[in-house]
DNA sequence: TCCGAGATTGACTGATCAGTCAACCGTCGG
DNA sequence: CCGACGGTTGACTGATCAGTCAATCTCGGA
């Protein structure tokens, strides 16, 4: 099971993971064969299914890996001693990051497991509405002390902030550029800025509740 | 070209079209056959071809239909003389309400096409560009008037926007349950409260920049 | 009544691919 | 030096489906 290297020192499941990354961002998981795995891990066609059951098993993997570390980050990013809004631009922050540092792998996530409602986004529904749960969290304890409004529950308010991430990194993948440092900051800033501050000049309403 | 009706009186483009819906709605545009879209129409296998030259023809007439009312209903509202607050909870509530009265449509257009960057939404990227566009007008202008605050860019507000709006479809969506119309209208007033009023208690700061 | 155009049918073709499997290889312990 | 075992290979199989097409039907006009 783990890190099975051979003498020369590569861990060939790594590889294949790691291609699979290319490959199911270049065409899609549906229209990527998995022979264009192999290919472009450079590696025999039947080893892919010596190391996964199936081309299904290798994007399970691939989302599972990172969304549990989005997960442990988002749990810990909660545990600091911040302010709510920091803790959303924390958050929010990581995710636009991940996105920079390896786009293949985001847009894999996004496209056929977050967003791929009748596939894998099913299958991992769990996983996925954990990350919520966690966020709504961070937004009732805001609530609880005050410096968040109760206008809206905490669940609508993750959903929205993470919708609105999740948009701007679609818009990203369909540009297809790699994104400059800068452009990445800006958007951190006004996520937090449009869900945290609102788009309204005058206050809505001075009262908590 | 236009309504091929025979003495039956039924539009069979019209029929097939309506069964795809149900049938991409329920396994997926890519998992189901085009055989099940003419068994759900009760039509033959072939019939598809004599109407539509391809399957993907019957997704992108789909699309474009409701994409263009969209497109319509979006600049309607936005010659009305409203608030702007106002303006985007009409835009909001139309989205919303579409899926209420056809969520097959809405989840169709939603996951196979608006959500996939591989394949129909790349196809589609400037109509759906076009209701960004339209919604970041209102927005720029309600800035220009001084409503809005002047942190976030007209585009980012709108994609935060409609962002948040995809996101609690989707939520909808995964559930697979009908909505109730009070469920709706909550989320529709959530929208936006979230994003024009923010989750702020305390004003950020009254200089509107 | 007869004819032709368009609507409708569904068997068939050609291509594609996920997954299998039997053989091969390299390494390591004895 | 040998045997065995896990890693590795890639040709092959079986199934699936999009799209084609020639035949059949229906109906309105002459």
């Amino acid at each position: 099971m783990a890190t099975a290297r051979t003498g020369s020192g590569v861990d060939k499941r790594r590889v294949i993971l790691d291609a699979a990354v290319v490959v199911f961002a270049r065409r899609g998981f549906h229209a990527c064969r998995v022979s264009d795995i192999a290919d472009e891990a450079q590696v025999a066609y039947g080893l892919v299914y010596h190391y996964f059951r199936s081309k299904e098993e290798v994007l399970d993997t691939l989302f599972l890996e990172r969304w549990n570390v989005l997960l442990e980050v988002i749990s810990e990013i909660d545990g600091r001693d911040l302010p709510p809004r920091e803790k959303l631009y924390a958050i929010g922050g990581f995710i636009m990051d991940s996105y920079r540092h390896d786009p293949d792998l985001m847009k894999v996530i996004i496209v056929e497991v977050t967003r791929a409602a009748n596939t894998f986004g099913r299958t991992h529904l769990g996983k996925i509405r954990e990350a919520y749960a966690l966020i709504a969290e961070i937004v009732a304890k805001a609530q609880a002390e005050g410096s968040f409004k109760r206008k809206v529950t905490p669940q609508f308010a993750a959903l929205a902030f993470y919708g609105a991430i999740e948009q701007v990194l679609t818009g990203w993948i369909f540009d297809q550029q790699p994104r400059a440092e800068a452009e990445v900051e800006q958007a951190k800033q006004f996520v937090v800025e449009t869900i945290c501050g609102g788009l309204d000049a005058a206050p809505a309403s001075a009262a908590t509740v």
